[in-house]
DNA sequence: TTGCAGCTACTAGTCAATTAGTACATACTA
DNA sequence: TAGTATGTACTAATTGACTAGTAGCTGCAA
């Protein structure tokens, strides 16, 4: 069978911040990006750009020719390709070993409200049925 | 009132997964947290003693001298301290602003157990009676 | 057709993280 | 007490992330 050893995929911050835009909102323009970088840290076009040319270059990202002159940028990893080792390595290295610990930490936030808190139940009842 | 403003601790990987060890088994040296470092990468014993020396400087951890020569290090930042600006700043750059996606991909982890979903469950009941 | 606006490719500098070597100190052992 | 093992402080090299400038191309507007 082919291996399915697949190099690990590490994204770096920016890296993660613009594939969030991507994820999010689909195929998108370095000038796009840009304007959706609303983190308030000012950064040049060329930074941005830059930065998803490395990208494409490590082949987390892929791009077509757009209208105009400027390429536009697609996703070419999923969110589940980077972060299950993400979150693996966190679980294990962080956390001890134990996931929980994971979600006590995420419960935390005060952005989080009740209709998350439903949400969140119902898939962790999802998993425990598919586990049974 | 005094100014809540903490500055932003934000350990690199390798001071989170020091970090990860003096917070599961408690004050340990420089040797002992290098023993702990069981992922397979071999590092000099200066390697790490120069990571806890700055992490040191920066106020991760404290130190007491200890029995014999070494110091014993202690962590003097809690993992809430640590993470709940981690995960914040996760959830609304890489996951939209949506707290259920991230456990969305924690559940993805196959090393989650049965017992762990129902503690899971738990805590997150717990949420919502203190929301309530 | 000339000029401007916007885009790309390329180059380069700065900074933090990681790594480990060296020199010197301390303490136990033979 | 001399030697060995282990620790500390200091120094330094390497690497990757982030940042942004410059030169040159393209296409539209006047």
């Amino acid at each position: 069978m082919a291996s399915k050893a697949k190099k690990l995929i590490e994204p770096s911050e920016l890296e993660l911040q613009i594939l969030g835009i991507l994820w999010e909102q689909g195929p998108r323009t370095a000038r796009q990006v840009l304007d959706s970088l609303q983190d308030g840290k000012a950064r040049a076009y060329t930074t941005i750009l830059t930065t998803m040319q490395i990208m494409h270059r490590k082949g987390l990202i892929s791009r077509v020719p757009g209208e105009g002159l400027a390429h536009v940028y697609k996703h070419a990893v999923t969110r589940k390709q980077v972060f299950k080792p993400f979150f693996s390595k966190l679980v294990s290295k962080a956390f001890g070993g134990n996931p929980s610990a994971v979600l006590q930490q995420l419960l935390e936030l005060n952005t989080i409200d009740t209709d998350d808190l439903s949400e969140m139940k119902q898939m962790i009842e999802t998993s425990q049925a598919k586990k049974k």
